[in-house]
RNA sequence: GGUUCCGUAGCUCAGUUGGAUAGAGCAACAGCCUUCUAAGCUGUGGGUCGAGCGUUCGAGUCGCUCCGGAAUCACCA
């Protein structure tokens, strides 16, 4: 509609100044609620080519639009602003094509498709996923969903950090302290038996370096020195060389971690195309930095330790490749980038990571570009902020680290609780009221994190999270789940619901608000997409909820002569259609009773 | 100290490329269940958009300077 106002408006001012205007001296907005009209024109950048008031040029361009437009049934001017009226028909019209039309997202789609990876998750292997990853993997698959609706070829990947000293501490507390534990012995989720042993291993830590601090040594001595970290380098020096047993130990406890990451990912909802590994990506990373050395686009330190130079570009200088030759982070990131681009070519490449590795990404593609991957311009940061609690930042010291699988568990259960408490779902087994329960709960869960804008750190309270009133997920489910029940109402009553039982009937302005609503619903996702921010979408499925429920309220469906009822049977399930696509895209799904 | 990000109602958050009188929810108070699901709806109160200056017809939005908070500046990942 905007398009074709903008054209009709760019001939108006030809016609009435005889001017040629650039689109985007052509302001048009949405009428704001309390104004009467559909679309606003902001005549003050146009005034110099009418050579006239505001007042004036409004009126004009005005009257020339509602004589040339039909779509414009009239107008008015308030100030500087032109308010354009668009006929009930119009509205009829678009509503009837958008409920003829197939396929959800045909608006959204791009005119250019891209291929583009997503890296989301990212975890570590010793200890379990905490409320940031889930942040993170709630972003980068909603992201990932909604790339592909605007026509995108996406690939969702996931970089598992499995190599390095802090596999290597869990790996030696298990030794030491763990008496042969398995998951299976133990009941324990894998990744939850490895977490208790890096915790173990850091509490011995402590201890030891506290009795050599009081013996009088300091305390950066203190750390190297304690016997538990000498070990634990070792055990790391045995990895590297490849020592069977402890590689085979470093495969057990790892696939131990993976169930458990596997369960926790099925929990969440999310998957991935492809895995990568850091214990297969750092050897290429190296190769990576010692040709770019023969280069000379590196330079190499006095303790042959390797180092890129970035001042030129405003930033420091980095170590690359450490002097006894090992791997660094940044050198494994670069092996898999490139390792990444030679599978997939892509345009872009999404890291979902947060904002406290900033400066590690603008250096990776910095270094990048340096030796000479002109793709290296597709590398987008997506930094999000961090997730705190009202006390403060999670700290695993303090123990205030709010584990993921524990999260969802109670988020059932309160959803659990509160259906109860309102009595509802009583004819169902119990079976299928789980299944509900489960989707109300990390709707809630999923909800709360998206709405935020993801640049933003944000305050999660367990406690009060899972608020089921206002501005959330259930609010939205619940909605949706009304919508389903005056269906399911309505065949019983043998009304046709074909959507396409639309008759004249003449349109109220709620009717009206409720359709404007609906065509911004492609807007939302393009500019999701645009934005990398989901939380857009999500604002947009509240605003539609709690515009249909004031519909709702205020009006009869199935009450109605035939013609009224199935007009707004339609609009509900037109409704409904929009918030399932909306939530679907944000991995939320949508229970059909509540 | 350098760099980057954030600061909107008591709390949690929206606010489109600069547009009209600043928007929700929670919390508080007052109404609405014989009626398609009350996990809902309606109403009331609540603001120096961190502060100041600038850019212009117009600034929560853009620029500069402060103030406050966060992250980062590791041969950790």
């Amino acid at each position: 509609m905007e398009k074709t106002l903008k054209s009709k408006i760019k001939e108006a001012i030809r016609s009435l100044y005889n001017s040629e205007v650039t689109d985007d001296l052509v302001q048009i907005q949405e009428t704001r609620k309390d104004f009467k009209g559909d679309f606003t024109l902001v005549v003050f950048p146009l005034l110099r080519f009418s050579k006239n008031t505001p007042e004036k040029t409004g009126e004009n361009i005005g009257n020339y639009l509602k004589e040339n437009f039909p779509a414009v049934s009239d107008f008015n001017v308030i100030k500087g602003f032109l308010n354009l009226e668009i006929s009930d028909s119009w509205w009829m019209e678009f509503f009837e094509n958008l409920v003829k039309e197939k396929d959800q997202f045909a608006g959204c789609k791009t005119n250019d498709p891209e291929i583009i990876l997503v890296e989301y998750s990212s975890p570590n292997t010793n200890k379990p996923l905490h409320l940031g990853h889930i942040r993170n993997n709630l972003l980068g698959f909603s992201l990932y969903r909604i790339l592909s609706a605007c026509g995108h070829n996406v690939v969702k990947t996931n970089i598992v950090n499995d190599r390095g000293i802090h596999i290597c501490k869990s790996m030696l507390a298990w030794i030491k302290f763990g008496n042969g534990e398995t998951p299976e012995l133990s009941g324990l989720k894998g990744d939850h038996l490895v977490g208790k042993y890096y915790v173990r291993f850091e509490k011995e830590y402590k201890i030891q370096i506290e009795e050599l601090v009081s013996s009088g040594m300091n305390e950066e001595e203190a750390r190297n020195n304690a016997p538990l970290m000498k070990e634990t380098r070792e055990l790391l020096l045995k990895w590297e060389a490849g020592d069977k047993e402890v590689v085979d130990l470093w495969r057990m406890m790892n696939g131990w971690v993976y169930k458990g990451f596997d369960e926790t990912y099925k929990l969440l909802g999310v998957d991935f195309d492809k895995i990568y590994y850091e214990s297969e990506t750092y050897k290429l990373g190296k190769d990576i930095v010692l040709s770019a050395l023969n280069n000379n686009v590196l330079y190499r330190n006095d303790d042959s330790s390797i180092w890129v130079d970035l001042i030129s570009d405003g930033l420091d200088q980095k170590l690359l490749l450490r002097s006894d030759g090992t791997a660094v982070y940044m050198t494994q990131d670069l092996g898999t980038a490139v390792a990444r681009f030679n599978e997939y070519g892509f345009s872009k490449c999404i890291y979902v990571v947060g904002n406290e590795q900033n400066y590690h990404f603008q250096v990776l593609k910095a270094v990048l570009k340096k030796i000479g991957y002109p793709w290296a311009d597709g590398l987008i940061h997506f930094s999000y902020g961090m997730v705190e609690l009202p006390e403060g930042r999670m700290k695993s010291r303090e123990g205030t680290i709010v584990d993921a699988d524990d999260l969802i568990n109670e988020m059932k259960n309160t959803a659990r609780d509160v259906s109860l408490e309102l009595g509802k779902l009583a004819d169902f087994t119990d079976q299928e009221k789980e299944e509900i329960f489960r989707k109300i709960g990390l709707g809630a869960l999923k909800y709360f994190i998206l709405k935020v804008d993801p640049r933003k750190n944000m305050t999660f309270n367990p406690a009060e999270s899972i608020d089921f009133n206002g501005n959330t997920g259930p609010f939205i489910q619940y909605t949706y789940a009304r919508i389903k029940s005056v269906f399911r109402k309505a065949a019983q009553l043998g009304i046709n619901i074909e959507p396409n039982a639309i008759h004249d009937v003449k349109v109220g302005p709620k009717e009206i608000e409720l359709i404007k609503l609906m065509r911004k619903f492609s807007v939302s996702v393009s500019e999701s997409a645009k934005n990398y921010s989901p939380a857009l979408l999500a604002n947009y499925c509240y605003e539609l909820t709690k515009e249909y429920n004031q519909f709702y309220h205020d009006f009869s469906i199935l009450g109605e002569e035939d013609s009224v009822r199935d007009f707004r049977l339609a609009l509900s399930g037109m409704t409904g259609r929009i918030l399932h696509s909306g939530m679907w895209l944000l991995g939320i799904e949508m229970p059909e009773r509540m």
